[in-house]
DNA sequence: CAGCGGTAGTTTGTATACAAATCTGTATCT
DNA sequence: AGATACAGATTTGTATACAAACTACCGCTG
């Protein structure tokens, strides 16, 4: 059959590559799909009901972004899902924070009003973050969203199209620690908190230098909150 | 035929995707597929003959790399040659810089001895350089290759397999900008080797803020320069 | 019982056939 | 003459068939 077999509801029929990437991205950054686990082309083609053409497209670019890696075996490619661990989280971190100083220094040379639009825009948003830390049980996946949504602004707005392009490409990555940063480490979010404050601050007031200098702050300080976490809970998936 | 059609010689017979995407990286660098051209797999697949199998994982490699990009298009993509622009060489330099910039802070932080040992390697490295830059006509090549020499070790020697990975996806698309920096910027080379020395005596000397703002200051500086000088000749491909 | 070779099964790499979508050129109608 | 609609050609997206390579298991021999 060569008629298009996922093509049940509207929007099915453009992009199934993207599809199946997107997917297989989510089961490996909730880690459904645990480290370690071997990808299998023509299993993931079936379940997903498309043939190996677009699932290979899928795989390269999750390899190519570095979600899922070679294991080691003579020529052909095994492709695994990369493993968890506090070193690679550390350099993850400082990778992602160079990429959002960069966007931030250059969101301190914004003219003016729109400088001051982002800074609101900014605030507000750090406080509802602020907030959803301080209620009792706090959501996870709220204070996860509210965090991703302060650094992806400053992307946005001063970012070109190249540094959109990396950063979405390197960013999720981190979404894998991430989630265990808001699990493990709930207690320190307002910590986190009064670090935006200080990069809103460098923004509005135009201070290139200090806003750059404060992302990195940022980002360095939660890798090593991170790192720390990690070696005590135990690598996932090195064996 | 489902044979082999490139086994001519020895190492052919593995990564012919590989081959396709270094071979059609090589023709986008040197600007023998002119900025602007359309990518049809029909055609490559003939030219290098290959199946179009390999030719469009190489083709989705370039495009995430930032070598093609689609033509507006409906769903279809429609992949042509990248423009060069002066914006957009800006805006790489500087993403460039910021990962080199991590790599010199994580090189400055190295023990002594490994930090010496790099150093008097780029020392050499640059003197060659200086020289190379100083006869009367000098080899661009050379000259390029050089740089890039210097460039690289820091990250080979100070940079995690992410950081690594990444730079070498990200820096080898800034040659087509470099090309013409060597030539239509020979003169200035000797400033490139002084800021050169600035980031070997900050890294021997394990100031890693030092390292890393000589690093971030070497690649704003040549951005500002080749800015210039491409917004001077007209951007390339773009209509 | 350990080591070794071979054979069957699994998985990826490649080529190709077919379908859908876009683009181009022409002929016709107003 | 200009615009539009249709037909053919191009080109990409997808599915599938086949071949090579790696893995694992089994029986054999020393």
């Amino acid at each position: 059959m060569t008629t298009r077999p996922a093509a049940g509801k509207g929007g099915s029929r453009t992009d199934r590559p993207k599809q199946v990437y997107e997917q297989l991205r989510e089961l490996i950054v909730t880690g459904r799909l645990a480290p370690g686990s071997r990808l299998v082309e023509t299993d993931i083609a079936t379940r997903f009901a498309v043939s190996r053409t677009p699932v290979r497209g899928a795989l390269q670019r999750l390899q190519q972004e570095g979600y899922i890696i070679d294991s080691p075996s003579m020529r052909q490619s095994r492709p695994t899902v990369a493993p968890l661990t506090g070193e690679d989280a550390r350099e993850l971190f400082g990778i992602v924070g160079q990429l959002e100083a960069l966007a931030a220094h250059n969101a301190a040379e914004l003219p003016a009003a729109k400088r001051q639009a982002l800074a609101r825009e900014l605030t507000q948003v750090n406080n509802d973050f602020r907030k959803a830390a301080q209620t009792p049980r706090p959501d996870h996946n709220r204070l996860w969203d509210l965090d991703e949504r302060f650094h992806e602004r400053c992307v946005a707005v001063a970012g070109g199209p190249r540094l959109q392009l990396l950063h979405g490409s390197v960013k999720p990555q981190a979404e894998r620690y991430e989630r265990l940063y808001v699990s493990y480490l709930a207690g320190e979010i307002t910590t986190s908190a009064s670090e935006h404050e200080i990069i809103i601050d460098a923004i509005a007031a135009g201070d290139t230098h200090g806003a750059k200098a404060a992302v990195e702050q940022n980002w360095h300080n939660a890798a090593e909150r991170l790192g720390r976490v990690i070696e005590q809970v135990g690598d996932r998936g090195r064996w």
